[in-house]
DNA sequence: AGAGCAATTAGGAAAAATTCCTAGTGAGCA
DNA sequence: TGCTCACTAGGAATTTTTCCTAATTGCTCT
């Protein structure tokens, strides 16, 4: 280990792609893979043991909520590094991200060698990568679009809602009281005009808000 | 190369998942990736050129690129053979994916050596993934889909709903007490198994129900 | 023709979901 | 330090949904 190298974790739940990032990270003597984990809980134990300066998470875990993921890795890990890594290459998703403060945004149809790229931006303290994505958000200010203004939490638990997920099962997951998820749903169904949860699943599928 | 090596083409839009199965396929000495491809176009130019003896493929999207390229994967090269290998764990998928003529159908979320396996059962004939509950599904269809025990007034009032007419808009339309079209909603719901609005609307769309 | 049956209609009461209002907490910041 | 904002959640009012019941109509069967 030379003093300059820099430390990563996997977390993704499937071997496979594991596999396919650290192929690419390795290229480079500089970065190390010294932890992979699949899911959140093993990631917070890992990461308690053996620090890591980078953290680099895939956002598309079905059965977990990937951003849920993120906002406690955040809550628990506050000044942890964080890249994201996901197939989800829409706008609100790189601008929900950032807020919840991961540090790049990076989607799986760019180039594998930027990811290379975006972990030593990252631990040089640069802001994230200039995704084309994120610029097409900031340049053509779509924050007239309802679901920009959503807050990140309301956001999350839209998500979760076009997905026909019931309060009850958004409540358990986010570990939310049911009350408060209720309330959430009446300020976004305001924020984006929509009367039913099948108006939200409309909003979210013309605006390629979901992958699933 | 000995004699018995078998050829393995990869078919993936993402480098990194590319990167991914190829770690675990070599793996094994006996098989060997001869190709990789990031598009349709590019895997049948390769495999004019190169043929393989078996193609992994992801199935990225369901219903829209991933079908449609193994339905033409299929007709330019009848006789190759296909492993799909997807996050998608529904049975529907399954079924589609088999009925187009894939060899063998996994998931991302099963053990990477399975690929290996998988590849070898394949080339010795045998049809790795049977899933019996996807079977049956075509035979039950006929006999009792849910929407067939609706009464007359209850699959109008259905289709209404399913197009997000309100339970006003509804009796205003038919005539009706808002008092019995909400009763019937609530008949419809049981007997679809729906939970809510959204449910009915993708009820109405998986079985083609829907004009508009 | 009358009995029987199924479809349609709808009201009352209870239960559940939604909305609206209010308020506490904690993190970040000038 | 005090301010703002995101997040959380309870109380109460309102609306929607469910469940039960029942009246009306039109059809068939013998």
């Amino acid at each position: 280990m030379n003093g300059p190298s820099i430390s990563v974790m996997l977390l993704d739940d499937h071997a496979v792609v594991r596999a396919g990032y650290k192929r690419f990270i390795e290229l480079d003597p500089l970065l190390q893979v010294i932890a992979e984990a699949s899911t959140d809980e093993e990631a917070y134990t890992l990461l308690d043991s053996n620090p890591v300066d980078v953290v680099i998470m895939d956002l598309s875990m079905p059965g977990q909520d990937g951003f849920e993921t993120l906002r406690r890795l955040r809550n628990r890990f506050p000044r942890q590094k964080i890249v994201i890594f996901t197939i989800h290459e829409n706008p609100a998703t790189a601008n929900q991200v950032v807020k919840l403060g991961a540090s790049c945004y990076l989607t799986k149809s760019m180039e594998p060698d930027l990811i290379v790229q975006a972990v030593h931006e990252v631990m040089a303290g640069c802001m994230p990568i200039t995704n084309p994505v994120v610029e097409d958000l900031n340049d053509r200010n779509k924050k007239q679009l309802p679901h920009m203004q959503l807050l990140p939490r309301e956001f999350e638990i839209f998500i979760c809602l076009a997905k026909n997920e019931s309060i009850k099962q958004i409540s358990d997951k986010l570990q939310l009281s049911e009350k408060t998820t209720a309330n959430y749903q009446t300020a976004i169904r305001k924020k984006l005009n929509a009367k039913s949860t099948l108006q939200m699943y409309q909003y979210a599928i013309k605006h390629k808000l979901l992958s699933s």
